[in-house]
Order: C-alpha cells, then structure tokens, then sequence
DNA sequence: AATGAAATTAAGTAGCT
DNA sequence: AGCTACTTAATTTCATT
C-alpha cells in the first residue's frame, strides 16, 4: 500500500529542492505524464512521505540574524525531564531545532536571535535555572544547507 | 522597493509552516484578498524574503535514519581552507547542513546515514585526512523542528 | 492497478476602476 | 487594494494496457 517505486523517488527527490514545479514541469523530468505525477504527489502526501510543504524565509527578513549552537548539560532527574525541556524550548520563537543527544551534553539547540544582545537575555530567562546544569554556546559565523543530489547512498 | 509590511510579515509566517496554501486560505487568514495575497508572494519570492519552496520528506522514506552532529577541527592553513571544505561536505549526500563556527572547532556537520556502519564508513573516508585535525561525534536520538508562532521578538 | 488523454474544476495572473 | 476576466495548473473521469 504505502511502497516507493523509483518514480516515487525521483519526484520526492525533486520537490525536496524546489515544491513548486508543475505537473509538467515534474512530467518531463520523470518520464510520465503529468496526470501521473501529481497522483503520485498525492499519494505520497497522504502517506507522509513527504511530511510538508514550507517556504524558506530569508534570515535577514525573519529579523533573527544571530544563529547560535548551544549545547546543554541537564542534571540528572525525572526521565520526562528532557521531555518536558524540549516541550518548552520547541514554544521558544528563537528556537529552530531541537536535538536529544548522545555525550557531553544531552540537548543541543539551534537558536536564532536578532542580536547578541538579544540572545544573552535570551540565555539569561532560559537557561539560568534549575533544569540547566550547564550550558556551552557556540557562535555560527555562516551556514550552508547542503543539497544532496539523487544520493549516493552510503 | 523592498519594504515589508505586517501583511507581508503575517503571509511569510503562514507560508513559512504551509507553502501549499491557496489565495483563498492566505485571504481568510490574513484579511485580503486573495489577489492581494498572491500579489503580495509573487513579490516576497522576487525580493528573495521567500528563498524557496521545498518539500520536508520524512527521514525514513529517505533512507536517512541515523542523524549525527560533527565537531570538526581544521589545522592551520590557508584561510581559504575552511571555505574549501566547505564546498567538498556541501556536495556528499550525507551531509545535511554545514556550521562555520567559533570556539573549539570550526565546523559543525550534520550527517544523515542509513545505518551506524554507514557512518562509519563516511569517517573514514571523509575525516581520516589532512584537512581534518580531529573530529568529534555527537549521536542525535531525537531531533525535533520548532515551529515558532507569531514570534515574540526577543 | 496504474497510465495517459480529455474534460472539469480550481487556482494563479493581469488589466482595469 | 479590490474586482473581474484571462490563463494556467490541478483534479477527476474514463477508456486503455
């Protein structure tokens, strides 16, 4: 019911670079027939292979200029602490990813914020209490998405 | 020219967690019409305040299971050296996102691997070289998207 | 079962007030 | 900006393999 043929994966390979393509534009590049693809298109929405469908906003107009790693050391609790914690920094607007993590560290964010200024009040409200053991930030100077071609699989 | 007004501010964030929205849905939502609306996209794609419009693929449909963090450490060298490698991880499929940062290591690599062993591999191809002072591996078990409401600017 | 071609419906675009 | 007409794309239907 929910099998991937190479077609499948062509399209999905397409839109995972550029989701506004036509049904033509897709046909041309897949070898069917537009009719086709966006049935497929269809279909793979429905079954969650492609999960959604987003606009990349430019950083400079979203305000949030600074982009920060920030790697967190929770103390030891409860086991929904880290649960809870991510809960509440996934709400947090200059919070753009969340990972749960091996090491060190048990939480690493990516943060994004308008200014350094912003981000040390940002750190001052959020990680100075009793849930945060400790934290260490790293600066992003600069950050490319990479954009993997049909994928090489390893 | 290129002034963003609140309009502008409310369509960037609704299409930022749906692109796949119509005029009509944009119009109802954000008080419009929808010609205005459509208009109003069409010059946010143009001004380069949408980059672009891409499909979230789910991660196991990708073949992409094991998510990884890495630490890079450059020597020395040319300044252009960083920027070299840069280009070289932007081009291998496992290679998700890439971080120029500040403290302890320069870079900061996200890798997507069909297996551990997969990972492996790509280490050794990829890190076991001059360019590479030392590396270091931070496992994610879980990474989760946050999506920001309105934004409450920090 | 899924395709392609044609017909229908809906969306996006352009012109005018 | 809004409204309306025009154009293009998406969706559905249907005959075909």
């Amino acid at each position: 019911m929910d099998a991937i043929d190479s077609f499948d994966r062509k399209l999905l390979d397409l839109l995972r670079h550029d989701a506004r393509q036509t049904g033509r534009q897709l046909a041309e590049a897949v070898g069917l027939s537009p009719a086709a693809c966006l049935r497929r298109v269809q279909r793979l929405r429905e079954i969650g292979a492609i999960e959604r469908e987003v606009a990349i906003i430019s950083p400079q107009v979203a305000g949030q200029t600074v982009k920060l790693l920030v790697m967190l050391v929770i103390p030891p609790g409860k086991p929904d602490r880290i649960d809870r914690l991510r809960r509440k920094f996934a709400a947090l607007a200059q919070v753009t990813t969340i990972y749960h993590v091996t090491g060190k560290a048990d939480l690493v964010l990516t943060v994004e914020c308008a200014s350094m200024e912003a981000y040390a009040n940002f750190t001052e409200v959020h990680f100075y209490s009793e849930d945060i053991a400790s934290f260490e930030t790293i600066v992003v100077l600069r950050s490319y998405d990479a954009h993997p071609e049909p994928a090489p699989k390893a």
